[in-house]
DNA sequence: CCCAGTTTCCTAGGTCCTCTAGGAAGCAAA
DNA sequence: TTTGCTTCCTAGAGGACCTAGGAAACTGGG
């Protein structure tokens, strides 16, 4: 029998396309298998199980995703970085939505920590943020509050959440501008806000 | 034989209990069947399938959601109904997190037309708005907004995305306090925002 | 109280998926 | 060529979804 070549990034690499084909959730190894023309078991000896297949899916496709957003960022500055960078968030989000949903999925914390692609979306994201002039703690708070709205808007959009006939591009961009204007007028530690 | 008293609705019920417990993508049929001392197929005369059984979660779950989120904001205004608003909203999420999920599930759109705690999410959604001064289309935009950054908080905290060691609810608050801001100096339609 | 009809639950079984154990075939280097 | 590692296989256990058809438990009318 010739060997079909297999080894974890071939895996992965299929799994990712076949996740923004059918869905993350219904990625299979035995529909992996059947891809690469293999039983089910061969697959055991490059993957340990499902979920370390789809921890490797994750890393990937958040690889790509920063890649994307570091792409669309580069050279810009202020509200244009922060544009471009939920352009580039909501595009792969929608043109990927397998690969979008790997990001997402809880990963174990001892494998999280010497991410690259993590590391880099946490630079780039600070580096955007460094123009709104932010300390810490409000520069964590409001990384938080950009990638809870850039992903709530993704996955609502996903789920056909938004019902309403109004243009969920058009949204979007309101959005933003709304989450640039909150970051102009930040809330700053130990001050009142009330108007 | 004794039978054990299925209905549809105890079997909701109980599967939106298991979903609490064991998180809503691991109910399962065989589960609730050995719960209520009965075969799998059994069930299949109360409920079509798993996907019937999901879609009759998602509104228990939402309806639950909005009473909590009504309750809350009732006689309140302004920011004060917009915090109280989010309270109940995060709460629900944190503490019933199989309900949450299922409240998020995608939902085949003619079922969704009728659904009595969908519009009642949106009066109150739309109420809550009104001390804002928005009109069509900004309304919508901003409820999209409030949805996706609270849905999108939510969901990132319940999967374990906040590494950073700040204070989950410090952020939360932080978040809100810049949606606040965002609503009250909303950039709408029509008008050039650039500062 | 008994009987007919309906509902509820069962057995049986098909399909698909995950994952393990152990064996054989391919490959590479001594 | 032989040795040993890796890759892929067969075989099979176990769980989940779901259907078809039958039996047991209820229900209401006579």
């Amino acid at each position: 029998m010739a060997r079909a070549g297999l080894t974890p990034e071939r895996i992965t690499a299929a799994a990712v396309d076949l996740a923004d084909e059918v869905g993350f959730e219904n990625v299979t190894l035995s529909a992996l298998a059947r891809h690469f023309g293999v039983k089910d078991a061969s697959l055991y000896s490059h993957v340990r199980n499902l979920q370390d297949l789809r921890t490797r899916m994750a890393f990937l496709a958040g690889g790509e995703l920063i890649d994307r957003i570091a792409a669309a960022v580069a050279g810009r500055a202020g509200k244009d970085a922060l544009a471009a960078f939920a352009g580039a968030y909501r595009e792969f989000a929608l043109e990927r939505p397998g690969r979008y949903a790997a990001t997402q999925i809880r990963i174990d914390q001892s494998l999280v920590a010497d991410s690259p692609a993590l590391r880099r979306t946490a630079e780039i994201t600070y580096g955007m943020l460094r123009a709104y002039g932010l300390e810490e703690p409000d520069l964590t708070d409001a990384v938080r509050l950009l990638r809870s709205t850039f992903h709530g808007y993704c996955a609502l959009e996903a789920t056909g959440g938004f019902g309403a006939p109004r243009d969920v591009q058009r949204s979007w961009d309101k959005a933003v501008d709304a989450l640039h204007i909150a970051l102009r007028h930040w809330p700053r530690e130990g001050q009142q806000n009330d108007d």
